[in-house]
DNA sequence: TTTTAACCGAGACGGTACGTCTTGTCTTATA
DNA sequence: TATAAGACAAGACGTACCGTCTCGGTTAAAA
């Protein structure tokens, strides 16, 4: 027999609400200028909504960083056999994100959330690459014979993220072919001779 | 701040007095933490003459960095001949400060600072190593005939000093011999053959 | 034949736990202070419940006024054939109510239902004696010739519940023989010569 | 309020702003009914203005009583020579406040406030005459051999402003003549023979 | 020598946002 | 279909800081 418990469920329809409007928030006005009681207001739902389920502003952020709605789908690795390649096109995605308008705000704001809250930080790194989308395709670069199998992957990994990071801190363009060299430099010596 | 006595010449004594209570601040309680009533009230000093001399927390931080009351001096980078050595060094002296108690919570604050100010983003770039004393010393590595002339300098720059910064936010402790590896992958491609 | 109907009834167990809960409350936190979502946790009840039965705070208290859940029920006029013995015993009850620990509280706590609804206004009149059980008496005092026919039972019955209010309203405790010499002040130009 | 400088010295502007508005609110709106982001708003004041120099919502409300800004200052007792005629004008002039279209909202709104509030009951007792203005003048009637010396004047007092109570709590009409009744039936025990 | 102008610590001001609490309505599942 | 449980939108509560503006006092340089 199932244990049944009376009462309403929560309404998807408020969450759903929720995250959409933390992501329109956070891209519009930055971490730091994003409110719960904005994100209350733009959503139509009582504050008190956002803390029954949400325990703060980054825990907000974190879940609706997880779920997609700030970062796109589309920064999933793409595999066309060609490591290099794949690797360049998925930093040219980072690069050109950083070069609209708002996708510099949003990553900086990101990268503000991750920088006071600990599980918005390993989200954040899952979501840019680390420990699971680009290590997982730097491993099958190694079945590939593309690396050695001794190649220090989780280096290469963060020296790769890493760099989008501090392109979006310094606020500088990205030169024209940075992608290129970055791959080159961090991955040439780990390929098999 | 000790008394004495007031006059209209600026008081080195408070902006002193602000400028450390500013960095204690900011590594006890992060960056978003670190209010402008608590660093008056630290430095024993009236708002306004924080007001007077800084627009604003951001611009307060970012001279507070320039002038090392947050991260000391001694991240220069060494310069014994064996570039790899040096760069190896320096980066464990840096995975060594997030090893610290508070050493992570300062750079923290530290990103969470410059993810929302444009100048203490290039200053903290700066600080460490971006555009100045990382690649100085790897053009210096160039003239030694360490590196190839056509070496990626702010490519390798931007890996070294994003991988410190990823490694702050994620919270993951540095596997031994990371630097070593990370020094390696990011370097041996462009040394002489 | 019967009219029958389907479905369950009020549930008479349900609505004794609401009043009693409420009285309890009434008592321990005042009336700003009573909640209709701790009437619902004390009763075990939900909220539906109450608000199904009653529109309000203060319809709800107003009932469990009528209903003796709050003020006991001996505060009956006494009737020995004395008349001012009988009114200053009353007296003497209330005052008494007053001294006690929590009293003065629920007292308090009716005269603040009674200012911001019209209901309780009148039940709580009703039920210190005006319009009903004090005047009452009175009229018996004038068939038993303890009274002139013209006293002013209204305006009687009135300073002796309103000095009640008072009392309680400005904390002050009551002199020794206040009853006395209040039903004497009242009631003494309305005896017969 | 009006624009202006501000200072380190308390603005009695703002002062006289918090407590005009809140008189105009409470018989607006009736003591629960009034609310301090209420009063900050009509006032035009920041909240923490307010709680600043006032601790409660009652705390504000029994100052607005004493200073004048909710019960207009004329109901002094009058003082003519004729006892009887002074008690019943000044009984009048209450029962015509609460035949006003918002008098008897104010008067219960203070009643409210007074049943949650120590300090606010005290107030209310002097200005509506226990302990100060009603007892002076009896006293002064004892004095001109209006009242025989032992009269119980506090009682008569509190039996005559209870009946005021009693009357805006049971929002009953005045009967014509009652004023006179009342005071005949309070005082005439206590005439000298 | 006297202004006078800018500094100082302190802190009141009008505000915004916080996170909690309560209200009264609505929904779900049980009995 | 009445119930207990409880999610919901709304909004008041009292607190913490924001950045601005005086206040009264000090002190160095200009008049």
């Amino acid at each position: 027999m199932t244990q049944h418990r009376a009462g309403p469920v929560r309404s998807e329809e408020a969450r759903t609400a929720i995250l959409t409007a933390t992501g329109r928030l956070m891209s519009d006005r930055g971490y730091e200028g994003l409110t719960m009681e904005g994100v209350a207001q733009e959503a139509g739902v009582g504050k008190q909504t956002i803390y029954r389920w949400w325990s703060s502003k980054s825990a907000l952020v974190a879940e609706c960083l997880l779920e997609g709605f700030i970062l796109p789908d589309h920064f999933a690795v793409p595999e066309t056999g060609d490591l290099r390649a794949d690797l360049t096109a998925w930093l040219d995605s980072l690069f050109q994100l950083l070069a609209e308008p708002r996708g510099d705000a949003i990553l900086r704001a990101l990268i503000a959330a991750a920088a006071d809250d600990a599980e918005v930080g390993r989200r954040l790194r899952e979501r840019l690459g680390g420990g699971s989308v680009i290590e997982d395709r730097l491993r099958r670069g190694i079945d590939e014979d593309d690396l050695r199998p001794d190649a220090p992957l989780t280096e290469i990994t963060e020296a790769l993220v890493g760099a989008v990071i501090i392109r979006a801190l310094s606020r500088e363009a990205v030169a024209p072919g940075a992608s290129d060299r970055l791959v080159r430099a961090v991955i040439e010596s780990s390929e098999p001779t």
